[in-house]
DNA sequence: AGAAATTTTGCAATCGATACCAAGACCACC
DNA sequence: GGTGGTCTTGGTATCGATTGCAAAATTTCT
């Protein structure tokens, strides 16, 4: 029973179809004794036929197993009928989850998503955009990513973008922001009042936008209750596990005493949690640990872990059903994004 | 700052587009003063062209920012480069994977992903590949799920066609199969060797022909070693957390006594991992757990987990290879997929 | 019944790129 | 100089579905 697979047992390339040839709109008109024009017509429900020669074409239909060609659709519609997705990496949970969003808004809607990676970086992004489009995808959705504002309001000229995590507003062009600055905040205000005073803060990215706004959340909170920041406590993180390991373990190094660590994302405090284990250092006995984003998974971690809820899912699910809307598609309901809020767990106790 | 996006910016549905319409290949054959045909050569590198039109022609697509129209070179020439992919689940980790081998595999290609999700239902799954295949996708990799053989088959008419975890084999059909049964092997007989006697097993959901592959090593490793199973020790889980938390909690309920867990992949562990720390017992002081999948996030929980790894990247990977070498596209290497083996990590000690 | 209004239907052009086929340009050789 | 060959180029039909327009069929009304 090899886990190499068998040898291919694929036809030569080029290689003919089996039979006949996929039946045309053309065949079934021909069948049913109609003209193409009347087909379309009523496979588009685009204008009255008379019910016998609908039902004609139906059974013709069916007996051929005639499917539309999506491309010759395309061309003469101007509509692919799909939604292009500029996700950032697609074994991110982060990513994962609000894919998951768009695929709830679109389901129904007769739109596909069409995903591509842009590992944050603002060259393969603005690669990825231009494929989308050249494919001329209905409407785009970005997640993340680095792109410039500027760029995205010229992608927009060509057809409706959402963007997550920006407050980017403009033509054809909406931005579904976060406010991770109330996260931080919210996070960090929970350590100071289990009476931590001496907390250390693992960043995103330097680059990130939104990592940006955690610090800011976090600076406000210390600023508030006049705890001051000491910058030997603040190492940057990548936002996923080793970062944060990598981290924790500088942190550790440093000397420098603390009791409480905000991380910058769940990720980021997985790896500083696996750090501390290794060591053996109780969590949350010697140390409280707050995340951010919740994902998922979060609550499996044992200890669960307190952090900040990001309604992932729900972003997705909004920045799909905006740009349906865009599309002309008459929708429901209007999704409300919630305000971030704290998950209470069992990473953080009073000092 | 509200979180709550402002109101849509979008123009009107049906808005006319900026200025001008995209240009086409015909516009740059007059701006270059030669003939469609001999820019569609020289976009396509097709046959010679004069260097001096060549240069009239790159100058005249690069002042105009001429994109070909996809859906007119589709129509044409009946190839959408694009890789149909059926998945389960957005935001499973298994699936977000092997997903990412998919994309590794196809990069460079010049053939896109186009993503659907089958949630694991036929009736789902069968619909979404007809839907993938009115897209007219040139070729298409299935991820898991429970379609039938004999549909498989059927579809494999119209298109090349890889799967995962099967053995299937037929015209334009190849299946990346693993060895489930070996690797549920392994893990057993771990916990054999550690001197477990009394076993538990959370099973995978009884529809799906891995997790009765996985059974089917774990009775073998019994078997091997003459230890009797107890049916009552064995659940039946979802794949899941929640179904791994639930079923070690009927597990614990029963009242039978053992001392060590194989689970039937790694997120069952994860939920069951979670229901010992709730009651306070000890993983791996009282409890033994053996995982499956090896997922990336598992060497961080706490302790990390014991597992068998499943190449699952690698076979995103190799299923997308086979792919483009079916579509004529020449690789260089040739992946080879990875036996089954144990990951020893901090979940299990001997009894 | 006949004219007018309305509905149903078909014809043919169109979307944009490709490729077959034949015409034209160019070179070489006898 | 004429003939044969190769290489480059343009004309045009084609992929399959949609749609404006006009003809045909049906209904409505006087």
């Amino acid at each position: 029973m090899p886990t190499t697979p068998a040898k291919p047992e694929f036809a030569p390339p080029v290689a003919a179809p089996e039979g006949l040839n996929p039946p045309t709109l053309f065949d079934v008109a021909r069948l049913a004794n109609v003209s193409p024009s009347t087909v379309s017509r009523i496979i588009n429900g685009s204008a009255n036929v008379s019910p016998e020669r609908k039902r004609a074409v139906e059974d013709a239909i069916s007996k051929l197993k005639f499917r539309p060609n999506f491309s010759a659709k395309s061309l003469r519609s101007g509509s692919t009928m799909t939604i292009g997705v500029l996700t950032q990496d697609f074994d991110s949970l982060y990513f994962a989850r609000a894919l998951k969003g768009i695929e709830r808004g679109l389901e129904g809607s007769g739109y596909a998503p069409l995903v591509v990676p842009g590992h944050w970086s603002p060259t393969e992004e603005a690669e990825r955009m231009r494929l989308l489009m050249a494919r001329k995808v209905d409407a785009i959705a970005v997640l993340g990513g680095n792109l410039r504002d500027s760029e995205l309001i010229d992608f927009a000229r060509v057809q409706p973008i959402v963007v997550t995590g920006r407050k980017i507003t403009g033509h054809q062009l909406q931005g579904f922001d976060f406010d991770n600055v109330r996260g931080a905040l919210l996070a960090t205000q929970h350590l100071i009042e289990l009476g931590h005073t001496s907390i250390a803060y693992i960043t995103g990215p330097r680059a990130h936008p939104d990592a940006l706004d955690r610090t800011e959340g976090f600076f406000q909170a210390c600023r508030q209750a006049q705890l001051p920041v000491n910058p030997a406590l603040m190492v940057e993180g990548d936002y996923q596990e080793g970062g944060g390991e990598a981290a924790m373990l500088r942190l550790l190094d440093s000397g420098i005493p603390f009791t409480a660590v905000f991380c910058a994302n769940d990720q980021t405090l997985w790896g500083a949690r696996m750090a501390l284990y290794r060591l053996g250092r109780a969590v949350p006995g010697e140390f409280s640990l707050v995340g951010f984003d919740d994902l998922p998974q979060s609550q499996y971690m044992t200890p669960p872990i307190t952090t900040v809820h990001q309604p992932i899912f729900e972003m997705g699910l909004a920045a799909a059903q905006a740009l349906l809307r865009a599309l002309g598609v008459a929708l429901d309901a209007e999704p409300a994004l919630v305000e971030p809020y704290l998950v209470l767990r069992e990473t953080t106790r009073p000092r």
